[in-house]
DNA sequence: CCGATTTTGTTCTCACGTTCACAAGCTCCT
DNA sequence: AGGAGCTTGTGAACGTGAGAACAAAATCGG
C-alpha cells in the first residue's frame, strides 16, 4: 500500500522509514495515552479521542500516526491494543534496555526508587557512585556498587543507556567513561554542557533552565508594563571591576 | 523561484518585544554558561566561545542575542558580566520568584534538598503534601506543611510558580488546586496531561519519555538491519477480546 | 445493493527555526 | 591617520513543523 511516490519529485524528503524529531518526541505520549485508554477498557479510539487524551490537536496526531503506516480504519478509528503494540515496537520498548544510573545523590536515589522508570521497556541493571561511603547502600532490591566496575556491568549486562545524576563537576569525566565503556545514548540530569562523540545520543533534563522559562513568561504576564524598562547601562558596580584574570582581552 | 516578492517586502512580525519561543527555551543555558566564563575571571568573550560554552552553533546564538538588543561590541565580543546582567533581567531571574513544591516523595524530596535549585532566582517558600505522615517532616532547614494551606501559602508569599511532584493520579487536582489559588505557572513531573486555563503557562518534564526517544534511536542505531520486519498482524492473542466496556464503539 | 455518514490518510499552505554569508563597525598596528 | 583584521548583527535561503481542508475508504441503514 504504501505508495511512497508516484507523486512530484517535489519534496521527496521522505526518508523511506525517517520518521519527524517532533514525531519521535510525541509517540511516548501517545503510548501513555493508548495504554490509559487501554486500561479504561476502551477497544476502539478515534484520532480525536486519542488527540484529547494526548493533549494535541487530531490533524497533527494523525499525520503522527501516518509516519508509521496506516493502523487506523477510515469511519471507525484505531484498534487501541493494536495502535499501542505497533508504537510501542516502533519506539524499540517491546525489548528491554538496560540502564544504568551514575550519581547515587539524592536525585539518583529518587531514580532508582522511582517504580514507573521501568514503565517497561527498562531495567535498572546497576547504582555506580565513588563515594566510598555510598557503595554497598542498599536502595530498593539493588546495591550501590563502585563507578569503577563500570566496564564489566556494561559488558555483561550489554547497557546501552546511561543516566548521569552527578553534580555538575565530574559530569563530563563520567560522561567519557560511559561512552569509552559502550554505552552509546545518556540522559543527563547534572547542569552542564556535555560533549559526546557523533553516534552517541544525548538529551539533557534539567531543573533549573524550566524554571527560568516559566520566569520569562511570568515577568511578562505580571510585568505586562512595569518591566525594568531596559536600564541600557544599569550600574555596573562591582560587575565590570572583575581582576580579569585570564581573559581572552583582559590586559 | 522563490516568487515571494509579492508578499509584504517587511515581515513585521517582529512583535516589538516578542522572543521566539525557541530562543527563549536557550537563554538560561547561555545565562549558566557565561556565570561559568565569569567565574573562571573570563571579562569578554566571543559568540564563538560563548557557543562552545553552551554547545550550539555561534550564528544561533548570535541571532538569538540579537532579539535582546546589540549588547556585543563588533571586532570584540561580548563583556560577560553586562551580557549575564542582561540576560539575567529579561528572563526575569534579577528579581526572587516564590516556589512551592506539591508531593513530597522521593522526586520531591530530592528537588527540596537541590541547593542548585535557587541559582538564585527561585527561592522555595513551601513543602506541600496531604499525607498526614509526611506532614511536620523536616527536610533541610523546611518543613513539609498541609496542602490545605495552599491558598494562605500562595496569598502570604505570592507565590506564582508550583512545581508538582506527585503521582499520576492526584497531579491534575493538585493542578486545579493551584491555579485556583493564583499560580500562574507550573512544571509538571507527573506522567500526566495536565489541562490548564489559557493564561497559565504549564512545562513537563517527564523521565521515561526521555528514555524512550533515547530508547527510538538506540533501535535504530543497533537493529539498522535487524529490525522486526513489521508484522503487520502479529499474535494479537488476548490482546483485541478485551471486555469493551465504553468503547466507543463496542457492542 | 446503494447511498449517507463517519473518520482516516494525505496534500497544501503558512509559520517558525536554523544556517549561511556578508556588510557594518570596532580596535589595533604601522 | 588610515588600512588590516576581527567580530557582530542581520538579510536571505533553506528546512522542518503545524494546521486546514479534502479525497479515499470503511461501516451502517434502508
Amino acid at each position: 500500500m504504501t505508495r511512497a511516490s508516484s507523486r512530484r519529485p517535489g519534496p521527496p524528503t521522505r526518508t523511506e522509514r525517517g520518521i519527524p524529531e517532533a514525531t519521535v518526541a510525541r509517540l511516548p505520549v501517545y503510548l501513555r495515552a493508548l495504554t490509559g485508554l487501554s486500561d479504561s477498557g476502551i477497544a476502539t479510539a478515534s484520532s480525536e479521542d486519542l488527540a484529547t487524551a494526548a493533549g494535541v490537536n487530531s490533524a497533527k496526531l494523525r499525520k503522527d500516526l501516518s509516519y508509521l503506516g496506516s493502523y487506523g480504519t477510515r469511519g471507525v478509528g484505531y484498534d487501541v491494543e493494536y495502535l499501542r503494540y505497533q508504537i510501542a515496537r516502533e519506539i524499540g520498548v517491546t525489548q528491554d534496555w538496560a540502564v544504568v544510573i551514575v550519581g547515587i545523590g539524592n536525585l539518583g536515589h529518587a531514580l532508582a526508587n522511582y517504580s514507573g522508570f521501568g514503565t517497561r521497556g527498562f531495567r535498572i541493571v546497576a547504582l555506580l557512585d565513588a563515594d566510598p561511603n555510598l557503595i554497598g547502600e542498599r536502595i530498593g532490591d539493588m546495591e550501590v556498587r563502585d563507578f569503577a566496575e563500570l566496564e564489566d556491568i556494561v559488558k555483561a549486562d550489554r547497557v546501552s543507556i546511561g543516566v548521569i545524576t552527578t553534580p555538575a563537576g565530574p559530569a563530563q569525566e563520567v560522561c567519557d567513561r560511559l561512552v569509552a565503556a559502550g554505552v552509546t545514548s545518556i540522559l543527563n540530569f547534572a547542569p552542564v554542557v556535555l560533549s559526546v562523540p557523533d553516534g552517541v545520543d544525548i538529551r539533557k533534563v534539567d531543573l533549573s533552565i524550566e524554571l527560568q522559562i516559566l520566569a520569562y513568561h511570568e515577568q511578562r504576564k505580571s510585568g505586562e508594563a512595569g518591566l525594568p524598562e531596559v536600564p541600557e547601562l544599569p550600574a555596573m558596580n562591582g560587575l565590570t571591576d572583575l581582576p580579569s584574570v585570564g581573559g581572552g582581552v583582559g590586559a
